[in-house]
This record gives structure tokens, C-alpha cells and sequence, in this order.
RNA sequence: GGGCGGUUAGCUCAGGUGGUUAGAGCGCUGGUCUCACAUACCAGAGGUCGUAGGUUCGAAUCCUAUACUGCCCA
């Protein structure tokens, strides 16, 4: 016996745990079937899951289960990022808990403890996926530092390097100075802050005046080479090629003309440093200037701010700004927005700054990759992110790929100390091979995002040409947040085509962020996270699923809110209560059941209305859902489920079968009518199954005469053509209209549930058909009798219209007239509105010689439609209007 | 500064190629513990689709401008 609510806890635990030992998710890469394959956006391994991993994760899980149940051969393939600064910052708060830095123990010990920290607390996430009953072959889980993707790392170094696409130089980059690390251009998050625009006076070298330079970073002027004018601006032309002193410094700089400076802003001269900007690194190059790094690694001043050796940089702003007012070199300092950098790990202000780096060359990987996405090798949905992939990779700068801490990739660069040569090699070195002098390896690794970067080959074994890669690359598809459009999309697209030489996946599905019910995005800040798990906890995997699927609409952000969850557990429920009275129905009324779905000949199926009826509609929902999902509109696959199952299935077929079923009238054949509840639920279940796996199967198993072994290996319904019933969907809707305005009657008049009335038909073209449903009318209409009337129309009723049938409810002294007549008069007047606007429309001359004839035709019908329900309308006024005149 | 979105019922959102009486969920109002479900059932109220122009026989839907709002890039 099935209770009455649903508990989804330990069936969840027990499916899934069925699942595994089952091996169902396991990919078959001798498998003769077309393959479906997807890779999972490894999640980080210090992560734990969010929002954003659970609408991913939701997401792809459905497509999987889809593909996997319309025949397949289906991989996905799970796994882990290293991220390393992330995952290095929390072992280092770990072992500083133990008052021990990383420098204390050497890289080999730290990364021996970052390990055992991987292995005890790691991939918490990797948990967190299954209890979201994420379909992934775990048999093929992988890890972006393990030995092969390691390998594969190198490879690819190795390669770029030969090409002379990896190269090492200076370069401003964008320095952490809390992780102490190197960042790239993408992982430097820009912020409008709240800041100064500073006036500072140079003096001339003569002392006859002065220029004056606006600044936002007054503390790299120790730094400062040369001050910069336009040299056509003509307040300052005359100042080229004469110095100025650098105040508190007191050093002579030149007065240089550049094009790069912009008379209109600030001033119209600027301070030149090129260690600590990029633009001022371009000038500098220009013009062969001095460069003068003025902060250390931690962000601190060094020897070159004199005074302030030693002082954190924002300290020493405030300390040089006050040192300048003093002196009288402070013109004044206005409010300004400026755009700070920060590390997009631990938010620190990144500093810009001259340092040795390796980079990656990017335009000649940048130009396939755009040409992919351009002739459509790889699609990208919605088709808008597409302008936001070009406009980057068109715009794309080398890539900082160098990073100075100790957990990731290390690069497989060697350097002899004794003849400075540099080996580049796959294989570790021990010994150059020119001096045999003892190599030394480049102690930096390279970018976690260059691994992943490979991830949709280097998963399935590259550099081995191994089976899982000949059958599934490239793979099918990719569902990614946009957040990671530029970090990991575009470069997988440059690097799949240089090392595969084909596109890593076929289309990308971009869904959006995940936000609170206000639009804000989560943040644990805000304190408005809702924690993914304990939703699963509270409402069920299911119903938190469905409700991220149905909320994931293309293009729009998803905003998520406990009600909403908690609404979507009552169609779980509903779902689970529906399934109770199917199974009840099947198993105790009478007529004996074959339960064989393969028989689909119709002719011999049943041939009650509400049972051809369902049929119908369940196959225009496969096809739509089927639809739904293969063209990532997966919000329209949920809410069409949704829809027909509450108030098509459960509101209408249930009720017009239960009379049936019940016994309570001999009209039809009951094992037929059975078989196709049957079947419709069984539909349902496998349509249901991609979005919730779990109350499916468990019902499913509930089910008798089931073949398969499980519903998430059964095949997916099939749309057929031959299963629409257009006359039977007409004919219900006229028996659905007719109850309805009977219900509509009773609420609207208040006559109690439990009271039973009389209605009073009157149609011409319809007739037999209600006849022949009386007693279903009956039953759903709660009415005692029902009747059909000739030319006289029964008086002292309510009235109520629909499509060419009048429904007459005789109430007698249950009726309160002038009500009746104000109800009348309000749908009067709405039809009137009506008739008036198609009228005018009709007497259009442009139009009826314009609109396609098919319009025309439809509006002429429902003009005649409101015209006639009209005149009735107003039959039925003048009868209450004489009456209240009684 | 450049680019891309959004603005539809009290709230949160649907409305691929212009023709619907503009939909849903939640909330609200009234009535029901009717033998699957009160996590339910029945009924109802509620919107000049941000504003102003334009294209069209016809615009929530296409174009232009404008306001507000969000995001991305510099």
C-alpha cells in the first residue's frame, strides 16, 4: 500500500544506490547506436554544490536521460578541476592552523599534503551530484591533475612551445598580491569603486612653475620615468623635451609627447610609470624609458618610495598625498569611479606589474576557433552569446598562463644554471646535455584553466588514440553557465581544434545564473543563498529539480524562491496520489488486463471518449516535450508536463474513468479503459523520468506487467501521428465547456458542492454527443438531472453559453434574480467589446483584402460565435428584467 | 566609454517566424475535509504588455527615440 504523501528521501537513496550496481550508467563505447556525448564543467574540488551546479548539473542530467532513453549510445563523462590557487588557499588556512607555512614544509611536502587533503575532504561535490541524480559514468571519472590529463598537459606545453606559440617575457600582468601570484587579463574582475582623481604639481626643472598630473595611483609615483603630453595639444607643447622633478623623489624627469594621452582627461598630462600600467609600459617602450618597479610581492613599497620602504601600497597612498599637501603639490583631488582589478579568487585590489611571465600566443588559435562558431561547426544556443564570443576572441590579448604557486601543473620547463640553456620537455630532466650541469625546473605551473582548456579530449585519453575517443570526440554537446563563456568555452574551442584538429563538441546550450527571488545574485555576503542540498532535503531531488528546470527559460536569469520549490512538491505529490488511484483502479476493478503496450493497433483499443481523448493529448505532449528538450527549451517541456498532467490527466480523464472503473455505470469496456490508464500513465512516467528520475521509477516498479528492468533504460515515448484524435479532442471540449459553465453557474450563484441541481440543455449540432455523456455531465457537474429542452427554454434560470450550447440551470427560489441579471449584463458587456472590435476589423476594406483568407475566415466565425451568444445573452436579460419588475 | 539583455496581473515569470477573448505559478476573495491527493477540490477578481513615435489591413511581438534596470568588456 502506497502512503498517502510522498517521502522521497530513502527511495531516492534506494534507486540510485540500484542504479550504479546496475551499471546504467555506463557508457558502451563498442556500441553500434549513434553516440550522444557531453563532458561535465568540472566543478572545483574544493567546491561544494551551489545553485549554479545544480540547474548545470539538472540540466544535463535531463538531456542525458533523454538521449540514453531514445536509444543512444550515451556518455557523460564526470570530474574535478584542481583549481589551483582555490584549492592551495585552503590548504594553506590548514596547515596554518597548525602555525606552519607553505615555505616550512617545501613544495614536495605541501603538495604531499594537498594530496592527503584531495583525498580526505576533496570532491565533497562529486557526492552532492549523485544525491541531484546526475546519470554520469562515474567509471570514467577524472581529475584535471591526474597522471594522464598531467601527461596530456605537458604534451600540449611542449607542442605550443615547439610551434613558438609559448613564449617568456616581461609584460605587465596583473599581480595578487595576497596569493602572490600572476593572473590573466579574465581573472582580474573589474569593479567600479569609489575613489580619487589626484592634481599633483610637478615642478619645472627651471621653478618656473609647474605641470600638473591627475592620478588615481599617487603611490606608484616613485615608479614615475616621464610625464606624457599630447603633442598636439597646444598647452603643453612647449614643455617637450624639458624635465620636470619628481616630487619627494626629487628626481629629474623628461616631458615626453605622446599620441597615447588624452588632452581632455584629467589634466591632459600624465605620469608615466611603466612598471605599474600597461599603457604607461607601451609609452615607455616608445621611448626607451627607465622602469622602476616600486612594490614588492606582497604589495608593499620597496627602497625606490624612499621614506615609505616597506609600507602597504594603500597605506603609502594616503601617506603620500598627505606628505604632497603639505608641501604645498596638492592642487586638489576630485571624487572619480575608477575600474580596480580584483583577484577574482580572494578579491585583493591585483596590482598592475612588470614581471617575467609565460604566455600563449592567441590570435593564430583565436582565428579557427572564431571561423567554428562562425560557420556554425559549433553552435552556440541562445544564438547571442555568439556576438559576446566574437566580439572577445576578436579582441584577444596573449595569455598569461604562468602562475607563482606550488599546487597545479608545473611547467615542464628546464634551465641550466651553469649554460643557460632551456629544455622543453615531455619527460622529466635531470642533466643538460651539453654541459651535464644538474637542470633546474621552472618552479611556476601553468594556469588551472589551460588544463581544462583540454579537458573534452584529454578526458577520453588523449594523447592515446583510445576507443572512448574515436567513438566520442567530438562531443555532442555542452551545457555551461555564461559565466565561463571566455575562460573555458572559447579556449576549449582553440584547443580542440589545434590538438583534434575538430570542434570539442558540436553545440553549446549557455543557460543562465542562478539568482534569488529579488534577481540578486547569491552570495553568502548577501546572505541570500538557498543551499541546494537542503532543498533536496526538504522537498525532494524531484521537485527541486523540476522546479529549476521549469524556471530555466532561454536567456533569462533563473530566479529561484522556496515557494516555488515548495509548489512544485505538491505536483510530486499530486503525481504520487495519482499514480496511488491508477494502480488502485487497475488492480481492483474489474476486467481482466494484458498489460502489453506493444499492442498499438487502435481499432482495437478502446473507443470511449475520454479515453481516445487522453490518448491524444498524450501524444501531442510526447511530441512537444520531445521538442521541448531537443531544442533546449526545457522550461516548455516542464510546464506543458506540468499542465497536462495536473489539470488534463488528474482534473478531467481520472474523473471521467473513475464512474467507470468504480462500476457505477455499465456503458463501456472496462478493461479497455483500464489499458489505456495504463498506458497514458506509463507515458507520462517515461516523459516525467529526464527531470525527476526518482518518483518515476518508483512508481514504475510499482506497476504491473513491467518488462523492463528499470524506466530510465526503457525507451522513450515515440510520437505517432496516428494517435491524434482531433474529433475526439473536439468533441471533449464541448462536454469540458458544458460542465465547466455549469460550475461556473453553481459558484457563481453559491450554491453549495453538495447540493444537487437540475441543468437544462438546449443545442441543435450537438445533441447526441452530450446524450450520449449524460452521466459523466452528471457526475462532474454534481447535478441530480439533467435534461435537453426543445424550442421552450426553461424560465427562472441561470443561463450560461458554450459553443452553441445552452445551459439553462433552473434554480427557482435558490436564484437571486438581480444578481443573475448583473451577472448577465457584465458578460454582455465584455461581448460587446468583442463584437465591436471584430466589426470594425471586418468592415476594414484593407483588411479583407490584405489578410490571408484564413484569418478572415476565423474572425468571421468568431464574430458569429459572439453574436449568437449575444442574442441569447439577451434573451435570458429580458427574462430576469421582467422578473425583477414582478 | 563600447556592447548585450530586461521592463507583460499584487509578486516571480511564459508568450521561437506579427492575426490568441494576452497565459501560468504563488498570493488574494468566496465555497468545500466529495470514497487518490486539504501538499487537495470548485469558482472568482486582477493586466490600455515602461513611455512616445513609426512600419503594417493588423504590434506584447518589427523599427526609431527615450526612461529606468541588470550584465559583460575597456
Amino acid at each position: 500500500m502506497m502512503d498517502k504523501v510522498y517521502s522521497p528521501r530513502e527511495i531516492e537513496a534506494k534507486w540510485y544506490t540500484l542504479w550504479i550496481e546496475k551499471g546504467y550508467f555506463i557508457a558502451d563505447n563498442t556500441s553500434e547506436n549513434p553516440h550522444f556525448s557531453m563532458v561535465i564543467p568540472p566543478p572545483n574540488v574544493t567546491g561544494s554544490l551551489h545553485m549554479g551546479h545544480a540547474l548545470n548539473n539538472t540540466l544535463q542530467d535531463v538531456v542525458t536521460r533523454f538521449k540514453r532513453m531514445s536509444g543512444f549510445n550515451t556518455l557523460w563523462v564526470p570530474g574535478m578541476d584542481h583549481a589551483g590557487i582555490a584549492t592551495q588557499n585552503v590548504v594553506e588556512r590548514e596547515i596554518a592552523k597548525e602555525g606552519i607555512n607553505r615555505e616550512m614544509l617545501g613544495r614536495e611536502r605541501f603538495i604531499e599534503r594537498v594530496w592527503q587533503w584531495k583525498e580526505r575532504s576533496g570532491g565533497t561535490i562529486i557526492e552532492q551530484l549523485k544525491r541531484l541524480g546526475s546519470s554520469c559514468d562515474w567509471t570514467r571519472e577524472r581529475f584535471t591533475m591526474d597522471e594522464g590529463l598531467s601527461r596530456a598537459v605537458r604534451e600540449v606545453f611542449v607542442r605550443l612551445y615547439n610551434e613558438g606559440l609559448i613564449y617568456r617575457d616581461n609584460y605587465i600582468i596583473n599581480w595578487c598580491p595576497r596569493c602572490k601570484t600572476a593572473l590573466s587579463d579574465l581573472e582580474a574582475e573589474h569593479e567600479e569603486t569609489g575613489g580619487f582623481l589626484y592634481h599633483i604639481h610637478y615642478p619645472l626643472e627651471d621653478n618656473k612653475g609647474y605641470l600638473t598630473v591627475a592620478t588615481t595611483r599617487p603611490e606608484t609615483m616613485f615608479g614615475d620615468t616621464a610625464v606624457a603630453v599630447n603633442p598636439d595639444d597646444e598647452r603643453y607643447k612647449e614643455y617637450i623635451g624639458k624635465h620636470v622633478i619628481l616630487p619627494i623623489v626629487n628626481k629629474k624627469i623628461p616631458v615626453i609627447g605622446d599620441a597615447y594621452v588624452d588632452a581632455s582627461f584629467g589634466t591632459g598630462v600624465l605620469k608615466v610609470t611603466p612598471a605599474h600600467d600597461l599603457n604607461d609600459f607601451e609609452i615607455g617602450k616608445r621611448h626607451r624609458l627607465e622602469v622602476i618597479k616600486v612594490m614588492d610581492d606582497e604589495g608593499c613599497m620597496n627602497k625606490y618610495a624612499v621614506h615609505y620602504d616597506g609600507m602597504d601600497r594603500f597605506e603609502c597612498r594616503d601617506k603620500v598625498v598627505e606628505e604632497l599637501k603639505q608641501n604645498g603639490l596638492l592642487e586638489k583631488l576630485e571624487p572619480y569611479a575608477l575600474g580596480v582589478g580584483k583577484c577574482y579568487r580572494c578579491k585583493t585590489v591585483v596590482e598592475p606589474s612588470l614581471s617575467l611571465q609565460w604566455f600563449l600566443k592567441m590570435k593564430p588559435l583565436a582565428e579557427p576557433a572564431i571561423e567554428a562558431v562562425r560557420n556554425h561547426r559549433v553552435r552556440i544556443i541562445p544564438e547571442m552569446w555568439e556576438k559576446v564570443y566574437f566580439e572577445w576572441m576578436e579582441n584577444i590579448r596573449d595569455w598569461c598562463i604562468s602562475r607563482q604557486i606550488w599546487w597545479g601543473h608545473r611547467i615542464p620547463v628546464w634551465y641550466c644554471d651553469a649554460c643557460n640553456k632551456i629544455y622543453v620537455s615531455v619527460e622529466d630532466m635531470q642533466n643538460c646535455e651539453a654541459c651535464k650541469g644538474q637542470l633546474r625546473q621552472e618552479s611556476d605551473v601553468l594556469d588551472t584553466w589551460f588544463s581544462s582548456g583540454l579537458w573534452p579530449f584529454t578526458t577520453l585519453g588523449w594523447p592515446e588514440q583510445t576507443q572512448d575517443l574515436k567513438t566520442y570526440y567530438p562531443t555532442s554537446l555542452l551545457i555551461t553557465g555564461f559565466d565561463i563563456l571566455f575562460f573555458w568555452v572559447a579556449r576549449m574551442i582553440m584547443m580542440g581544434l589545434k590538438f583534434m584538429d575538430d570542434v570539442p563538441f558540436r553545440e553549446v546550450y549557455i543557460h543562465a545564473l542562478v539568482r534569488d527571488a529579488e534577481g540578486k545574485k547569491m552570495s553568502k555576503s548577501k546572505g541570500n543563498v538557498i543551499d541546494p542540498l537542503t532543498m533536496v532535503d526538504q522537498y525532494g531531488t524531484d521537485a527541486f529539480r523540476f522546479s529549476l528546470v521549469m524556471l530555466a527559460a532561454q536567456g533569462r536569469d533563473v530566479l529561484l524562491s522556496e515557494e516555488r520549490i515548495e509548489g512544485v512538491r505538491n505536483f510530486v505529490n499530486k503525481i504520487w496520489n495519482a499514480s496511488r488511484l491508477t494502480i488502485s483502479l487497475l488492480e481492483n476493478s474489474p476486467g481482466d488486463v494484458a498489460y502489453d503496450t506493444s499492442k498499438s493497433d487502435i481499432s482495437e483499443r478502446s473507443q470511449f471518449l475520454p479515453d481516445r481523448w487522453v490518448r491524444s493529448r498524450t501524444h501531442k505532449v510526447i511530441a512537444d516535450v520531445i521538442d521541448g528538450i531537443n531544442t533546449y527549451r526545457f522550461n516548455e517541456a516542464a510546464t506543458i508536463l506540468y499542465n497536462f498532467i495536473w489539470h488534463e490527466f488528474c482534473d478531467w480523464y481520472l474523473e471521467l474513468i473513475k464512474p467507470n472503473l468504480y462500476g457505477k455505470v455499465k456503458a463501456f469496456d472496462i478493461a479497455l479503459t483500464k489499458m489505456e490508464l495504463y498506458r497514458t500513465l506509463i507515458d507520462i512516467l517515461k516523459l516525467l523520468h529526464p527531470i525527476m528520475p526518482f518518483i518515476t521509477e518508483e512508481i514504475y516498479q510499482k506497476l504491473p506487467g513491467i518488462s523492463a528492468e528499470s524506466i530510465m533504460i526503457s525507451p522513450f515515448p515515440v510520437f505517432d501521428e496516428k494517435e491524434v484524435d482531433e474529433s475526439a479532442e473536439s468533441d471533449m471540449d464541448i462536454i469540458m465547456g458544458v460542465i465547466d459553465v455549469i460550475r461556473n453557474i453553481r459558484g457563481e450563484t453559491g450554491i453549495a458542492p453538495n447540493v444537487k441541481i437540475e441543468a437544462v440543455l438546449r443545442t441543435t449540432v450537438h445533441s447526441a454527443l452530450l446524450e450520449k455523456y449524460e452521466f459523466y455531465i452528471k457526475e462532474l457537474a454534481r447535478l441530480e438531472h439533467l435534461s435537453f429542452a426543445g424550442e421552450q427554454a426553461p424560465e427562472k434560470s441561470a443561463i450560461g453559453l458554450y459553443k452553441g450550447v445552452e445551459v439553462f440551470v433552473p434554480v427557482k427560489d435558490l436564484i437571486d434574480i438581480p444578481k443573475e441579471l448583473a451577472r448577465v449584463e457584465k458578460e454582455l458587456l465584455k461581448i460587446d467589446d468583442e463584437i465591436e472590435r471584430l466589426n470594425k476589423k471586418l468592415n476594414n476594406a484593407s483588411f479583407r483584402e490584405k489578410a490571408p483568407q484564413e484569418v478572415i475566415e476565423k474572425n468571421e466565425l468568431s464574430y458569429n460565435v459572439f453574436m449568437e451568444k449575444r442574442a441569447k445573452l439577451m434573451t435570458s436579460r429580458n427574462i430576469f428584467e421582467s422578473l425583477c419588475g414582478d
